[in-house]
DNA sequence: GCAGAACCGTACCGTACGGTACGCAAAAGG
DNA sequence: CCTTTTGCGTACCGTACGGTACGGTTCTGC
């Protein structure tokens, strides 16, 4: 719940550079090679003060989300009147952004991290990386198309399915691949004009010429 | 490769239920309950013979996965003259089938399994996964949307692009959030009509009526 | 400048894992 | 009937982890 609270400092300068640490070790070399002593000896502290601070590993999982959570900002970038082309490209410099977010070291290596924990019952992990990882992402995107619905551009009836069609359009199912060690993609700009191009044929209220969407010909 | 090799006993009766009982503390406890000593007692065996049987831990997993996809066929019901109403029953059947195996126990833990191996460089955990428990499914999508191009129900450039955007409405981001835990759709038949009808707004080459696309009014 | 807190480095403990070795029973085969 | 194979049960080993304790050192507030 971090919304209107500018202020929460969360961690001090001293633990958030030994929470930086760790996740350079997680995205190094995984869940495995993160352990109290590699961190503690990677960031010069000592495990007395890592269990002080974080209280168990969990906590410190929990934390290293939190501050790369707190990392991540997104500007609204409202005000300006929107125009079809102008909706169209912030909607492609959106999915551009996610994809860039999602194939992102320290994301995967979270996402891998809450994945790998999500069995055990009290995890928490998993609803925490959703949370502080997804909320940013999620208030930009509902921002921008509801923006556009009330300039007229969009149809939908509910914002919810629409931005859900959004997302399943950009990343398919290249955000698991991603996570099972597949390269991403070479061209995430490509990929985001077609996806967008689709969700603007199946919620614009313009026509939307079929070149982008490789349906024309037919070979 | 499993395609034209009927035969191929990849494993014993004996080692069968062995990895049976894998896959079931695999699903109850994750990664951390399935540990060599706690299968050898579950299924009554001896370490000795797990090694000598898979080799390795890793040579465990594997067969995990190999023993599961084993499990899995899919049925191609082609023959049949395809119209637009079939077309649409069974890519409806499929984002359906899709949905119901993305969301099972085993499915999950074996992806969850992968995932958490995934940073390791030589993993093939992943690669593994996605070849052996993803060709059956691709294949009678493919082999669906192909069919339906033929008839001249579908259009598109790219069959494996028209095959991903049809993925992407289907799931979303729905496998990653199960994966980190969160619950399914309550109503996977509702989601699979919306995104089939999004996909023939798409691909089709025939109207499509709006109602199920939730484009109609705008409140 | 001094007392107290914070903290580092290290050593330590209990546990549990992956993997190996051995003894013995039961099946297979001739 | 005897031999060979297979495999179960158990004990064992080395290792490495999470977590705790302690002595020495640096930082902080008064």
């Amino acid at each position: 719940m971090r919304a209107d609270a500018p202020d929460m400092p969360e961690f001090s300068p001293r633990q958030n550079a030994v929470l930086e640490q760790a996740l350079r070790l997680l995205v190094e070399g995984g869940e495995k090679a993160l352990t109290t002593s590699g961190l503690a000896r990677a960031a010069n502290c000592s495990k007395e003060s890592l269990y002080k601070w974080f209280g168990d590993r969990e906590g410190l999982l929990a934390a290293m989300i939190a501050h790369q959570a707190s990392k991540v900002r997104t500007f609204e970038r409202s005000g300006e009147r929107l125009t079809a082309d102008l909706l169209r490209d912030h909607l492609e410099l959106f999915a551009r952004d996610l994809l860039v977010v999602l194939a992102g070291d320290v994301s995967l290596a979270l996402n891998r991290l809450a994945i790998g924990q999500a069995t055990r019952e009290g995890s928490k992990l998993g609803k925490l990386l959703l949370e502080h990882g997804r909320r940013q992402i999620d208030r930009r995107a509902m921002a921008l198309i509801d923006q556009g619905k009330r300039a007229g551009l969009l149809r939908f009836d509910n914002a919810d399915a629409a931005y859900h069609t959004l997302y399943g359009l950009i990343v398919s199912d290249l955000h698991v691949r991603m996570l099972l060690g597949e390269p991403g993609l070479k061209d995430n700009a490509r990929q985001a004009e077609r996806a967008v191009a689709a969700f603007l044929t199946l919620h614009g209220t313009q026509k939307q010429s079929a070149d982008t969407l490789g349906v024309s010909a037919g070979r």
